[in-house]
DNA sequence: GGATTTGAGCAAAAGGTTTTCCCACTTCCG
DNA sequence: CGGAAGTGGGAAAACCTTTTGCTCAAATCC
């Protein structure tokens, strides 16, 4: 079916060049200079037979592949599409291939996709992973490698927002609003869940409020969802909602509607993430903008300017995020 | 800084474990019996230098790269993020590296990225594309290719929801409703737009009412926002509005809204997609549900049976789209 | 018991490129 | 004119794996 037509390889165009495949090779490369001629038949040969070099060939000897993998904790979540389309926009940008794996896969799988992914590429963007620090340093020492909204430390680059004081700035907001029962729904135990919840902790510090947390059974909506009723129908309901993220906020919001509360009035909602859309549901979300895409972006390029050697950046790297204020949590009545 | 460490081959495997290089390979490969002695000898040298085969010198040599290009045109689009999550899933089950490249570069651009992209890999995921038809089919007979959301025909695999269908279903829906004036507004000029607004023009037929037509200057929610205003003030207002996408709808509804006109009141709106959230904004958007998880696993599946030599399938492959029908259209008052 | 089959294991080629070193020739200088 | 310095170009090794015969010895057959 598929008349898989023989390419032309590089002694193809020293042979229509007539000259030697080392010459061909320097010429193409501009290694070294040659005579205008020799340069010239070259060129021209190459053109002919619409050389294209064998990219495998050309890692056996060099060791570099010009791709770099991404590894994303789970695609689905529109999170970290944005981050793949940052990422994207840079590697193509600067002649890099990428290639996509998720890890949906745990703790063993995971390793084992790390050394299978490892020859293929120069460099690793971690998106979120269920690895250790220690594991994630030891795979950094490896090859060159960023990581996604997470600090490992130790070195280890990283692209991160200041989630912790972020969420203590809008944890604060709503403590101006008047909100004195403030909770906070715990996501998935990672990296940025901790942040967030230290700055929520750290703002109600500040105002001398006793903390209220619940986790979330189950990621996305119905995590929120679920939460719901326990929360508002016990003994110590909150007058407002952080959540670790928008679907869960979503989910929440959406959730205290139908036990009969209303949104704002009686219990104020924040997510985080600002997903579209979330300025166009009822109440329209207030949540935290946090530029994931430029996450993305600014990952492949500390990732691109390691592996061309341009020296490590400052780690980690800071994307701003900023409040988003909307309707959900509205302005308490005084 | 990154201590490269030189990882083990095949060589080094076969000297620990006294055997041939021949030998280690088609033991490791399970091409051919050995005596149980050398396979134990074999397997246990593999397993103590942590032997992982340098995928390039594979390739070399088999010409196969368990790796397939998925080329789509425009990531930052939730249809598309979608049809990657459907693709990886099935890659990753099946053992398949996934080479993503976005060709939001045109014409040109988007030729060399094949050129490209060609050596690298086993066969090709097309998602939408600026290529015509005859290109497609020039890349398809060169190597593996699956198309999606769009059939090109001339024997090329592609993967596509029954689009004319739907939406003349979509179409009678409204007609059905009451409405007498639907509109169109077209989206940018690929398949998808053109059978979309095939079945809504079939179904104005059937009913015997005329075409009302527009077109999205832009793209997205932008679009749908600029055409409203000529459309509603126009000397032919429509009461009901089949839009390109989700997205346009979405702008033309709060357009609308903005502009004194009520959905679905006055006006009734339908888009396409069911993008997430669309469910939870107010009014709530009628929409096309193309299940586009599954477009892009089942056109992945194609490709790997093609690659894997399991013969083509029936080609174009469909997938089926539900309509959706929510408060944006509700209920015309008779 | 000799001829033939079987079987285990290996040597070597192939795949396409980059790079190092070397050769032959010209030019320059003393 | 003899040697040194410079220059344009090429031969061959290296990267790591798969695969195709092939060899040599043991087992089988008549």
């Amino acid at each position: 079916m598929t008349t898989s037509l023989k390419t032309s390889t590089l002694k193809d165009v020293a042979h229509e060049a007539g000259v030697s495949l080392a010459t061909a090779s320097q010429v193409l490369n501009g290694r070294k200079r040659y005579s205008p001629d020799v340069e010239a038949r070259v060129a021209a040969a190459a053109e002919r037979l619409a050389y294209q070099p064998n990219p495998h060939a050309r890692t056996m000897i060099t060791g570099r592949t010009n791709t770099v993998g991404l590894v994303i904790l789970d695609i689905s979540n529109p999170f970290f599409s944005a981050i793949i389309n940052g990422a994207n926009q840079e590697s193509t940008r600067r002649g890099f291939n990428l290639l996509l794996a998720d890890a949906q896969v745990r703790g063993e799988r995971e390793h084992a996709l790390h050394h299978t992914l490892a020859p293929s590429i120069d460099g690793l963007l971690l998106g979120s992973s269920t690895l250790t620090d220690d594991e994630i340093t030891v795979l950094a020492r490896r090859q060159p490698t960023v990581v996604i909204a997470r600090d490992p430390g130790q070195g280890v680059i990283s692209v991160i927002n200041d989630a912790r004081n972020t969420h203590a700035q809008l944890t604060r907001h709503l403590i101006g609003l008047g909100c004195r029962r403030v909770a906070y729904l715990n996501g998935p135990p990672l990296w940025t869940n901790r942040e967030r919840r230290q700055g929520y902790l750290d703002a109600l510090n500040e105002a001398g409020l006793p903390p209220l947390e619940a986790t979330l059974p189950m990621l996305y909506q119905e995590g929120g969802a679920a939460v719901a009723p326990e929360l508002l129908f016990g003994p110590d309901p909150p007058d407002a909602v952080v959540a670790f993220d928008d679907l869960a906020a979503i989910g929440f919001m959406t959730m205290a509607r139908q036990l009969g509360f209303r949104v704002p009035e009686d219990v104020a909602v924040a997510g985080a993430g600002n997903l579209p859309l979330t300025d166009l549901i009822q109440p329209s979300l207030t949540t935290v903008d946090t530029d994931t895409f430029e996450l993305g972006r600014r990952a492949m390029q500390a990732l691109l300017d390691g592996i061309e050697g341009q020296g490590a950046p400052q780690s980690p790297i800071i994307v701003k995020a900023r409040l988003v204020i909307r309707a959900s949590t509205g302005r308490k009545a005084p």
